[in-house]
DNA sequence: CGAGGAATTACCCGGCTGGGCAAATTACCA
DNA sequence: TGGTAATTTGCCCAGCCGGGTAATTCCTCG
Protein backbone atom coordinates (compact mmCIF):
# COMPACT_ATOMS: atom_id res chain seq x y z
CA UNK A 1 0.00 0.00 0.00
CA UNK A 2 2.62 2.42 1.00
CA UNK A 3 5.59 1.32 -1.38
CA UNK A 4 5.22 4.11 -3.53
CA UNK A 5 6.22 7.32 -1.68
CA UNK A 6 8.44 8.44 -3.92
CA UNK A 7 7.86 10.22 -7.23
CA UNK A 8 8.66 7.43 -9.65
CA UNK A 9 5.45 6.18 -11.32
CA UNK A 10 2.90 4.15 -10.07
CA UNK A 11 2.56 2.21 -13.37
CA UNK A 12 5.01 1.33 -16.39
CA UNK A 13 4.39 3.62 -18.93
CA UNK A 14 4.34 0.89 -20.96
CA UNK A 15 1.01 -0.17 -18.88
CA UNK A 16 -1.64 -2.02 -21.38
CA UNK A 17 -4.34 0.68 -21.56
CA UNK A 18 -8.05 0.23 -20.87
CA UNK A 19 -11.04 1.93 -21.27
CA UNK A 20 -14.23 0.60 -19.37
CA UNK A 21 -17.33 0.84 -21.38
CA UNK A 22 -20.71 -0.12 -19.05
CA UNK A 23 -23.39 1.78 -17.27
CA UNK A 24 -22.94 0.44 -13.89
CA UNK A 25 -21.09 2.66 -11.99
CA UNK A 26 -19.80 0.29 -9.18
CA UNK A 27 -19.30 -2.43 -11.58
CA UNK A 28 -16.52 0.05 -13.45
CA UNK A 29 -15.12 0.73 -9.89
CA UNK A 30 -14.75 -2.59 -9.38
CA UNK A 31 -13.32 -2.95 -13.00
CA UNK A 32 -11.02 0.06 -12.08
CA UNK A 33 -10.18 -1.19 -8.88
CA UNK A 34 -9.14 -4.92 -10.17
CA UNK A 35 -7.38 -3.76 -13.02
CA UNK A 36 -5.11 -0.61 -11.59
CA UNK A 37 -4.32 -3.34 -8.80
CA UNK A 38 -2.36 -4.90 -11.63
CA UNK A 39 1.52 -3.38 -12.56
CA UNK A 40 1.32 -3.64 -15.85
CA UNK A 41 -3.00 -2.96 -16.06
CA UNK A 42 -4.03 0.99 -16.56
CA UNK A 43 -7.80 2.59 -16.58
CA UNK A 44 -7.33 5.58 -19.26
CA UNK A 45 -10.78 5.97 -19.66
CA UNK A 46 -14.56 5.27 -19.08
CA UNK A 47 -17.96 6.08 -19.65
CA UNK A 48 -21.49 4.19 -18.80
CA UNK A 49 -22.94 5.30 -22.43
CA UNK A 50 -22.17 3.83 -26.03
CA UNK A 51 -22.45 7.22 -28.28
CA UNK A 52 -19.97 8.35 -25.57
CA UNK A 53 -17.53 5.60 -26.09
CA UNK A 54 -16.54 7.09 -29.83
CA UNK A 55 -15.14 10.18 -28.88
CA UNK A 56 -13.55 9.39 -25.60
CA UNK A 57 -12.08 6.40 -27.97
CA UNK A 58 -10.79 9.05 -29.91
CA UNK A 59 -9.13 10.87 -27.00
CA UNK A 60 -7.76 7.97 -25.03
CA UNK A 61 -6.92 5.57 -27.90
CA UNK A 62 -6.69 2.80 -25.37
CA UNK A 63 -5.11 -0.35 -26.26
CA UNK A 64 -7.82 -2.65 -24.99
CA UNK A 65 -11.43 -1.88 -24.45
CA UNK A 66 -13.87 -3.56 -21.81
CA UNK A 67 -17.84 -3.15 -23.69
CA UNK A 68 -20.98 -3.74 -22.21
CA UNK A 69 -24.01 -4.81 -24.70
CA UNK A 70 -26.62 -3.39 -23.13
CA UNK A 71 -26.19 0.29 -22.96
CA UNK A 72 -27.92 3.35 -22.84
CA UNK A 73 -27.15 5.50 -26.17
CA UNK A 74 -26.01 3.27 -28.56
CA UNK A 75 -25.60 -0.57 -28.05
CA UNK A 76 -22.33 -2.10 -27.42
CA UNK A 77 -22.37 -3.95 -30.99
CA UNK A 78 -23.00 -0.91 -32.62
CA UNK A 79 -20.60 1.06 -30.81
CA UNK A 80 -18.16 -1.65 -31.87
CA UNK A 81 -18.76 -1.19 -35.52
CA UNK A 82 -18.60 2.57 -35.21
CA UNK A 83 -15.19 2.59 -33.64
CA UNK A 84 -13.81 0.31 -35.65
CA UNK A 85 -14.92 1.90 -38.82
CA UNK A 86 -12.18 4.80 -37.40
CA UNK A 87 -9.84 2.74 -35.95
CA UNK A 88 -9.77 -0.91 -37.12
CA UNK A 89 -6.90 -1.92 -35.18
CA UNK A 90 -8.81 -1.29 -32.18
CA UNK A 91 -9.27 -4.72 -29.12
CA UNK A 92 -12.62 -5.39 -28.16
CA UNK A 93 -13.88 -7.83 -24.99
CA UNK A 94 -17.22 -7.73 -24.67
CA UNK A 95 -18.32 -8.14 -21.04
CA UNK A 96 -22.13 -8.57 -20.28
CA UNK A 97 -24.66 -10.12 -18.45
CA UNK A 98 -26.52 -11.80 -21.48
CA UNK A 99 -25.13 -14.96 -23.03
CA UNK A 100 -27.60 -15.73 -25.65
CA UNK A 101 -26.42 -17.37 -29.25
CA UNK A 102 -27.42 -14.18 -30.77
CA UNK A 103 -25.76 -11.50 -28.67
CA UNK A 104 -22.51 -13.99 -29.08
CA UNK A 105 -22.74 -13.82 -32.43
CA UNK A 106 -22.89 -10.17 -33.38
CA UNK A 107 -20.47 -9.44 -31.02
CA UNK A 108 -17.86 -11.87 -32.55
CA UNK A 109 -18.87 -10.57 -36.47
CA UNK A 110 -18.78 -6.87 -35.25
CA UNK A 111 -14.94 -7.48 -34.33
CA UNK A 112 -14.99 -8.67 -30.79
CA UNK A 113 -12.21 -10.38 -29.62
CA UNK A 114 -13.16 -11.85 -26.57
CA UNK A 115 -16.61 -12.46 -24.99
CA UNK A 116 -16.96 -13.04 -21.08
CA UNK A 117 -19.87 -13.11 -18.52
CA UNK A 118 -20.02 -10.91 -15.95
CA UNK A 119 -19.61 -13.72 -13.50
CA UNK A 120 -16.42 -14.17 -14.52
CA UNK A 121 -13.79 -14.27 -11.55
CA UNK A 122 -11.20 -11.37 -11.45
CA UNK A 123 -8.08 -13.24 -12.29
CA UNK A 124 -9.42 -14.71 -15.28
CA UNK A 125 -10.17 -11.17 -16.72
CA UNK A 126 -7.18 -9.90 -16.15
CA UNK A 127 -5.19 -12.37 -18.00
CA UNK A 128 -8.21 -12.10 -21.04
CA UNK A 129 -7.07 -8.54 -21.24
CA UNK A 130 -3.39 -9.36 -21.54
CA UNK A 131 -4.45 -12.25 -23.86
CA UNK A 132 -6.18 -9.81 -26.19
CA UNK A 133 -3.27 -7.16 -26.04
CA UNK A 134 -1.71 -9.62 -27.36
CA UNK A 135 -3.54 -10.20 -30.30
CA UNK A 136 -5.32 -13.56 -29.32
CA UNK A 137 -8.89 -14.67 -29.03
CA UNK A 138 -9.93 -15.58 -25.57
CA UNK A 139 -13.59 -17.47 -25.80
CA UNK A 140 -14.74 -19.75 -23.02
CA UNK A 141 -16.00 -22.87 -23.71
CA UNK A 142 -19.60 -22.69 -23.06
CA UNK A 143 -19.39 -18.95 -25.68
CA UNK A 144 -17.62 -21.25 -28.04
CA UNK A 145 -20.60 -23.63 -27.94
CA UNK A 146 -23.12 -21.19 -28.56
CA UNK A 147 -21.74 -20.13 -30.94
CA UNK A 148 -21.34 -23.04 -32.59
CA UNK A 149 -24.74 -23.55 -32.03
CA UNK A 150 -25.97 -19.99 -33.68
CA UNK A 151 -24.17 -20.82 -36.57
CA UNK A 152 -26.56 -24.40 -37.01
CA UNK A 153 -29.29 -22.04 -37.44
CA UNK A 154 -30.18 -20.67 -40.96
CA UNK A 155 -30.13 -16.86 -41.14
CA UNK A 156 -33.70 -15.22 -41.36
CA UNK A 157 -34.04 -13.57 -44.16
CA UNK A 158 -35.10 -9.69 -44.07
CA UNK A 159 -38.69 -9.97 -44.73
CA UNK A 160 -38.52 -13.11 -42.11
CA UNK A 161 -37.28 -10.46 -39.45
CA UNK A 162 -39.74 -7.97 -40.31
CA UNK A 163 -42.48 -10.35 -39.75
CA UNK A 164 -40.44 -12.22 -36.57
CA UNK A 165 -40.62 -8.00 -34.68
CA UNK A 166 -44.15 -8.37 -34.98
CA UNK A 167 -44.68 -11.89 -34.25
CA UNK A 168 -43.27 -10.89 -30.35
CA UNK A 169 -45.23 -7.50 -30.44
CA UNK A 170 -48.50 -10.25 -30.66
CA UNK A 171 -49.93 -8.89 -33.64
CA UNK A 172 -52.04 -11.74 -35.70
CA UNK A 173 -51.22 -12.64 -39.69
CA UNK A 174 -54.09 -9.66 -40.93
CA UNK A 175 -52.68 -7.41 -38.43
CA UNK A 176 -49.05 -7.93 -39.81
CA UNK A 177 -50.27 -8.12 -43.44
CA UNK A 178 -51.60 -4.67 -43.07
CA UNK A 179 -48.65 -3.05 -41.28
CA UNK A 180 -46.49 -4.77 -43.91
CA UNK A 181 -48.92 -3.91 -47.17
CA UNK A 182 -49.03 -7.59 -48.35
CA UNK A 183 -51.46 -9.80 -48.35
CA UNK A 184 -52.70 -11.99 -45.95
CA UNK A 185 -51.19 -15.46 -47.50
CA UNK A 186 -47.67 -13.73 -48.01
CA UNK A 187 -47.41 -13.33 -43.79
CA UNK A 188 -48.62 -16.88 -44.00
CA UNK A 189 -45.83 -17.65 -46.58
CA UNK A 190 -42.97 -15.95 -43.99
CA UNK A 191 -44.04 -17.56 -40.98
CA UNK A 192 -43.96 -21.31 -42.70
CA UNK A 193 -40.37 -20.87 -43.43
CA UNK A 194 -39.74 -18.82 -40.33
CA UNK A 195 -41.13 -21.79 -38.27
CA UNK A 196 -39.08 -24.10 -40.10
CA UNK A 197 -36.09 -22.41 -39.60
CA UNK A 198 -36.58 -21.53 -36.18
CA UNK A 199 -37.93 -25.53 -35.74
CA UNK A 200 -41.18 -24.74 -34.19
CA UNK A 201 -44.31 -25.51 -35.07
CA UNK A 202 -46.58 -22.13 -33.98
CA UNK A 203 -46.53 -18.47 -33.22
CA UNK A 204 -46.19 -19.02 -29.47
CA UNK A 205 -43.59 -21.70 -30.06
CA UNK A 206 -41.63 -18.78 -32.60
CA UNK A 207 -41.81 -16.08 -29.93
CA UNK A 208 -40.72 -18.20 -26.99
CA UNK A 209 -37.51 -19.46 -29.02
CA UNK A 210 -36.60 -16.37 -30.56
CA UNK A 211 -36.57 -14.78 -27.05
CA UNK A 212 -33.95 -17.71 -25.86
CA UNK A 213 -32.09 -17.03 -29.28
CA UNK A 214 -31.94 -13.48 -28.28
CA UNK A 215 -32.53 -12.90 -31.73
CA UNK A 216 -35.27 -10.56 -31.23
CA UNK A 217 -36.12 -8.56 -27.48
CA UNK A 218 -39.13 -7.78 -25.26
CA UNK A 219 -38.33 -4.07 -24.66
CA UNK B 1 -4.70 8.90 0.47
CA UNK B 2 -1.96 9.08 3.29
CA UNK B 3 -3.81 10.10 6.35
CA UNK B 4 -4.00 7.24 7.95
CA UNK B 5 -0.07 6.33 9.10
CA UNK B 6 -1.08 5.60 13.08
CA UNK B 7 -2.39 2.77 14.97
CA UNK B 8 -5.36 3.73 14.99
CA UNK B 9 -8.63 1.80 13.21
CA UNK B 10 -9.74 3.11 9.84
CA UNK B 11 -13.15 2.75 10.73
CA UNK B 12 -15.19 4.09 13.70
CA UNK B 13 -16.88 1.02 15.74
CA UNK B 14 -20.06 1.81 15.45
CA UNK B 15 -19.66 1.93 11.22
CA UNK B 16 -22.67 0.43 9.48
CA UNK B 17 -22.03 -3.30 8.72
CA UNK B 18 -22.80 -4.04 5.48
CA UNK B 19 -23.04 -7.57 3.45
CA UNK B 20 -22.85 -8.03 -0.14
CA UNK B 21 -24.79 -10.94 -1.76
CA UNK B 22 -24.12 -11.01 -5.66
CA UNK B 23 -22.47 -13.40 -7.85
CA UNK B 24 -20.15 -11.14 -10.19
CA UNK B 25 -17.16 -10.57 -8.53
CA UNK B 26 -15.79 -7.51 -10.04
CA UNK B 27 -19.61 -5.63 -8.98
CA UNK B 28 -18.66 -6.71 -6.01
CA UNK B 29 -15.51 -5.52 -5.78
CA UNK B 30 -16.50 -1.69 -6.60
CA UNK B 31 -19.19 -1.81 -4.35
CA UNK B 32 -16.75 -2.91 -1.43
CA UNK B 33 -14.32 -0.26 -3.14
CA UNK B 34 -17.54 2.09 -2.73
CA UNK B 35 -18.68 1.24 0.81
CA UNK B 36 -15.20 0.95 2.10
CA UNK B 37 -14.30 4.44 1.19
CA UNK B 38 -17.18 5.68 3.02
CA UNK B 39 -15.74 6.29 7.16
CA UNK B 40 -19.01 5.32 8.39
CA UNK B 41 -19.76 2.24 6.43
CA UNK B 42 -18.26 -1.48 6.30
CA UNK B 43 -18.33 -4.13 4.45
CA UNK B 44 -18.26 -7.41 6.99
CA UNK B 45 -19.37 -9.96 4.51
CA UNK B 46 -19.79 -11.28 1.27
CA UNK B 47 -20.68 -14.28 -1.13
CA UNK B 48 -21.63 -15.02 -4.99
CA UNK B 49 -24.11 -17.55 -3.04
CA UNK B 50 -27.74 -18.03 -2.74
CA UNK B 51 -27.05 -20.42 -0.38
CA UNK B 52 -24.88 -19.38 1.16
CA UNK B 53 -25.41 -15.83 1.98
CA UNK B 54 -27.94 -17.72 4.57
CA UNK B 55 -24.87 -19.27 6.54
CA UNK B 56 -22.92 -16.42 6.44
CA UNK B 57 -25.55 -13.98 7.79
CA UNK B 58 -25.58 -15.89 11.22
CA UNK B 59 -21.89 -15.50 11.33
CA UNK B 60 -21.65 -12.06 10.35
CA UNK B 61 -25.00 -10.58 11.72
CA UNK B 62 -24.44 -7.31 9.34
CA UNK B 63 -26.71 -4.32 10.08
CA UNK B 64 -28.00 -4.40 6.10
CA UNK B 65 -27.71 -7.28 3.34
CA UNK B 66 -26.95 -5.91 -0.31
CA UNK B 67 -28.98 -8.35 -2.42
CA UNK B 68 -29.20 -9.04 -5.92
CA UNK B 69 -32.05 -10.96 -7.07
CA UNK B 70 -30.84 -14.02 -9.68
CA UNK B 71 -27.85 -15.95 -7.82
CA UNK B 72 -26.82 -19.44 -8.20
CA UNK B 73 -27.90 -21.83 -5.18
CA UNK B 74 -30.65 -19.75 -4.05
CA UNK B 75 -33.15 -16.81 -5.56
CA UNK B 76 -32.83 -13.60 -4.29
CA UNK B 77 -36.21 -13.52 -2.71
CA UNK B 78 -35.76 -17.24 -1.27
CA UNK B 79 -32.03 -15.99 0.01
CA UNK B 80 -33.88 -12.85 2.05
CA UNK B 81 -36.96 -15.04 3.15
CA UNK B 82 -34.82 -17.75 4.86
CA UNK B 83 -32.88 -15.05 6.08
CA UNK B 84 -36.15 -13.42 7.50
CA UNK B 85 -37.17 -16.11 9.13
CA UNK B 86 -34.25 -16.55 11.41
CA UNK B 87 -33.71 -12.76 11.55
CA UNK B 88 -36.71 -10.78 11.35
CA UNK B 89 -35.13 -7.49 11.58
CA UNK B 90 -32.39 -8.12 8.69
CA UNK B 91 -32.61 -5.11 6.74
CA UNK B 92 -32.26 -5.64 2.89
CA UNK B 93 -31.43 -3.83 0.15
CA UNK B 94 -32.33 -5.27 -3.34
CA UNK B 95 -30.05 -4.58 -5.86
CA UNK B 96 -30.54 -5.95 -9.12
CA UNK B 97 -30.16 -5.53 -12.98
CA UNK B 98 -34.26 -6.34 -13.36
CA UNK B 99 -36.90 -4.18 -12.83
CA UNK B 100 -40.17 -6.13 -13.88
CA UNK B 101 -43.19 -5.32 -11.79
CA UNK B 102 -43.48 -8.67 -10.36
CA UNK B 103 -39.73 -8.92 -9.04
CA UNK B 104 -40.05 -5.33 -7.50
CA UNK B 105 -43.34 -6.57 -5.69
CA UNK B 106 -41.74 -10.06 -4.60
CA UNK B 107 -39.04 -8.41 -3.76
CA UNK B 108 -40.99 -5.73 -1.37
CA UNK B 109 -43.54 -8.63 -0.26
CA UNK B 110 -40.59 -10.37 1.09
CA UNK B 111 -39.57 -7.72 3.12
CA UNK B 112 -36.45 -5.80 1.41
CA UNK B 113 -36.53 -2.19 2.71
CA UNK B 114 -35.43 -0.70 -1.25
CA UNK B 115 -35.51 -1.49 -4.59
CA UNK B 116 -32.60 -0.12 -6.83
CA UNK B 117 -31.31 -0.79 -10.24
CA UNK B 118 -26.97 -1.45 -10.74
CA UNK B 119 -26.89 1.49 -12.52
CA UNK B 120 -27.61 3.89 -9.42
CA UNK B 121 -24.84 6.04 -9.17
CA UNK B 122 -22.73 5.65 -6.03
CA UNK B 123 -23.67 8.41 -4.14
CA UNK B 124 -26.90 7.17 -3.88
CA UNK B 125 -26.40 3.50 -3.20
CA UNK B 126 -24.13 4.80 0.16
CA UNK B 127 -26.63 6.98 0.93
CA UNK B 128 -29.55 3.97 1.26
CA UNK B 129 -27.82 2.07 3.17
CA UNK B 130 -27.92 4.68 5.58
CA UNK B 131 -31.18 5.33 5.59
CA UNK B 132 -32.08 1.89 5.42
CA UNK B 133 -30.08 1.17 8.19
CA UNK B 134 -31.68 3.96 10.08
CA UNK B 135 -35.01 2.31 9.56
CA UNK B 136 -36.50 4.43 6.34
CA UNK B 137 -37.80 2.80 3.02
CA UNK B 138 -36.01 3.62 -0.11
CA UNK B 139 -37.69 3.53 -3.59
CA UNK B 140 -36.94 5.40 -6.40
CA UNK B 141 -39.73 6.93 -8.05
CA UNK B 142 -39.97 4.28 -11.06
CA UNK B 143 -39.81 1.13 -8.89
CA UNK B 144 -42.70 2.75 -7.08
CA UNK B 145 -44.75 3.53 -10.15
CA UNK B 146 -44.19 -0.37 -11.42
CA UNK B 147 -45.24 -1.60 -7.58
CA UNK B 148 -48.14 0.21 -8.14
CA UNK B 149 -48.92 -1.20 -11.53
CA UNK B 150 -48.50 -4.79 -10.52
CA UNK B 151 -51.42 -4.25 -7.20
CA UNK B 152 -53.24 -3.02 -10.19
CA UNK B 153 -53.11 -6.86 -11.68
CA UNK B 154 -55.08 -9.49 -10.31
CA UNK B 155 -53.48 -11.95 -8.93
CA UNK B 156 -53.63 -15.16 -10.83
CA UNK B 157 -54.67 -18.45 -9.29
CA UNK B 158 -52.77 -21.61 -8.78
CA UNK B 159 -54.10 -23.68 -11.63
CA UNK B 160 -53.74 -20.64 -13.77
CA UNK B 161 -49.95 -20.21 -13.33
CA UNK B 162 -49.64 -23.56 -13.83
CA UNK B 163 -51.01 -23.35 -16.86
CA UNK B 164 -49.23 -20.28 -17.79
CA UNK B 165 -45.54 -22.05 -17.18
CA UNK B 166 -46.52 -24.44 -19.93
CA UNK B 167 -48.07 -21.39 -22.03
CA UNK B 168 -44.16 -20.87 -21.89
CA UNK B 169 -42.95 -23.38 -22.72
CA UNK B 170 -44.96 -23.41 -25.88
CA UNK B 171 -47.54 -26.34 -24.81
CA UNK B 172 -50.76 -26.68 -26.77
CA UNK B 173 -53.97 -27.12 -25.22
CA UNK B 174 -54.26 -30.63 -25.34
CA UNK B 175 -50.40 -31.26 -24.09
CA UNK B 176 -51.20 -28.80 -20.86
CA UNK B 177 -54.40 -31.03 -20.65
CA UNK B 178 -52.95 -34.20 -20.54
CA UNK B 179 -50.27 -32.68 -18.55
CA UNK B 180 -52.64 -31.91 -16.17
CA UNK B 181 -55.31 -34.59 -16.18
CA UNK B 182 -57.92 -32.40 -16.44
CA UNK B 183 -59.98 -32.24 -20.09
CA UNK B 184 -59.52 -29.93 -22.97
CA UNK B 185 -62.20 -27.88 -21.92
CA UNK B 186 -60.32 -27.01 -19.07
CA UNK B 187 -57.97 -25.56 -19.74
CA UNK B 188 -59.52 -23.32 -22.27
CA UNK B 189 -61.77 -22.06 -19.41
CA UNK B 190 -58.27 -21.17 -17.50
CA UNK B 191 -57.21 -19.94 -20.34
CA UNK B 192 -60.54 -17.27 -20.40
CA UNK B 193 -59.89 -16.32 -17.09
CA UNK B 194 -55.93 -15.73 -17.89
CA UNK B 195 -56.44 -13.83 -21.21
CA UNK B 196 -58.81 -11.23 -19.14
CA UNK B 197 -56.39 -11.39 -16.31
CA UNK B 198 -53.55 -10.36 -18.08
CA UNK B 199 -55.80 -8.07 -20.32
CA UNK B 200 -54.79 -10.18 -24.12
CA UNK B 201 -56.50 -11.95 -26.69
CA UNK B 202 -54.42 -15.06 -27.71
CA UNK B 203 -51.87 -17.28 -25.25
CA UNK B 204 -48.72 -15.75 -27.25
CA UNK B 205 -50.08 -12.03 -26.16
CA UNK B 206 -50.08 -13.70 -22.80
CA UNK B 207 -46.90 -15.68 -23.04
CA UNK B 208 -45.18 -12.00 -23.92
CA UNK B 209 -46.98 -9.55 -21.21
CA UNK B 210 -46.33 -12.49 -18.48
CA UNK B 211 -42.56 -12.38 -19.44
CA UNK B 212 -43.15 -8.74 -19.58
CA UNK B 213 -44.32 -8.27 -15.86
CA UNK B 214 -41.82 -11.21 -15.09
CA UNK B 215 -44.59 -13.40 -13.95
CA UNK B 216 -42.71 -15.97 -15.62
CA UNK B 217 -38.94 -16.67 -17.06
CA UNK B 218 -37.82 -18.51 -19.70
CA UNK B 219 -34.83 -20.19 -17.85
C1' DC C 1 -26.94 -16.22 -69.43
C1' DG C 2 -28.82 -19.69 -66.25
C1' DA C 3 -29.59 -21.20 -61.48
C1' DG C 4 -31.15 -20.26 -57.14
C1' DG C 5 -32.86 -17.68 -53.30
C1' DA C 6 -36.11 -14.00 -51.72
C1' DA C 7 -40.63 -12.10 -52.01
C1' DT C 8 -45.16 -12.34 -53.42
C1' DT C 9 -49.95 -14.13 -54.21
C1' DA C 10 -53.44 -17.73 -54.42
C1' DC C 11 -56.34 -21.85 -53.07
C1' DC C 12 -57.79 -25.77 -50.15
C1' DC C 13 -58.48 -27.91 -45.90
C1' DG C 14 -58.41 -29.83 -41.32
C1' DG C 15 -57.71 -28.58 -36.79
C1' DC C 16 -56.72 -25.79 -33.04
C1' DT C 17 -58.16 -21.64 -30.77
C1' DG C 18 -60.94 -18.22 -28.42
C1' DG C 19 -65.62 -16.38 -27.06
C1' DG C 20 -70.19 -17.19 -25.16
C1' DC C 21 -73.18 -19.67 -22.12
C1' DA C 22 -74.29 -22.96 -18.40
C1' DA C 23 -73.59 -25.73 -14.33
C1' DA C 24 -71.72 -28.68 -10.57
C1' DT C 25 -68.35 -29.30 -6.82
C1' DT C 26 -65.13 -27.91 -3.47
C1' DA C 27 -63.09 -24.89 -0.20
C1' DC C 28 -62.51 -21.15 2.53
C1' DC C 29 -63.93 -16.92 4.82
C1' DA C 30 -67.14 -13.98 7.26
C1' DT D 1 -73.93 -21.17 7.87
C1' DG D 2 -74.10 -18.54 3.64
C1' DG D 3 -71.59 -16.45 0.05
C1' DT D 4 -67.61 -15.98 -2.83
C1' DA D 5 -63.78 -17.69 -5.46
C1' DA D 6 -61.51 -21.56 -7.54
C1' DT D 7 -61.78 -25.73 -10.19
C1' DT D 8 -63.94 -28.50 -13.24
C1' DT D 9 -66.69 -30.20 -17.39
C1' DG D 10 -69.64 -29.64 -21.31
C1' DC D 11 -71.36 -27.77 -25.88
C1' DC D 12 -71.56 -24.61 -29.93
C1' DC D 13 -69.51 -21.93 -33.33
C1' DA D 14 -66.96 -18.66 -35.98
C1' DG D 15 -62.52 -17.74 -37.24
C1' DC D 16 -57.69 -17.77 -37.18
C1' DC D 17 -53.90 -20.74 -37.94
C1' DG D 18 -50.62 -23.97 -40.01
C1' DG D 19 -49.52 -27.44 -43.76
C1' DG D 20 -49.45 -28.66 -48.62
C1' DT D 21 -48.87 -27.18 -53.33
C1' DA D 22 -47.99 -24.03 -57.08
C1' DA D 23 -46.80 -20.11 -59.85
C1' DT D 24 -44.75 -15.43 -60.80
C1' DT D 25 -41.34 -11.75 -60.42
C1' DC D 26 -36.95 -9.89 -59.19
C1' DC D 27 -32.29 -9.90 -58.06
C1' DT D 28 -27.86 -11.80 -57.47
C1' DC D 29 -24.08 -14.87 -58.02
C1' DG D 30 -21.49 -17.97 -60.71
Amino acid sequence: MATNMSAKPLKSPKAIQVMLVDDHPAFRKGLSALIESEPDLRVVAETGDGREALQIYRQAKPDVVLMDLRLPGLGGVEAIMAIRKESPDARFIVLTTFDTDEDIYRAIQSGAKSYLLKDTPCDVLSQTIRAVHAGTEVLPPKVTARLAARQQRADLSKREMEVLQFLVKGRSNKEIASSLFVSDDNVKAHLKTLFSKLGVHDRTEAVISALRYGIVHLD
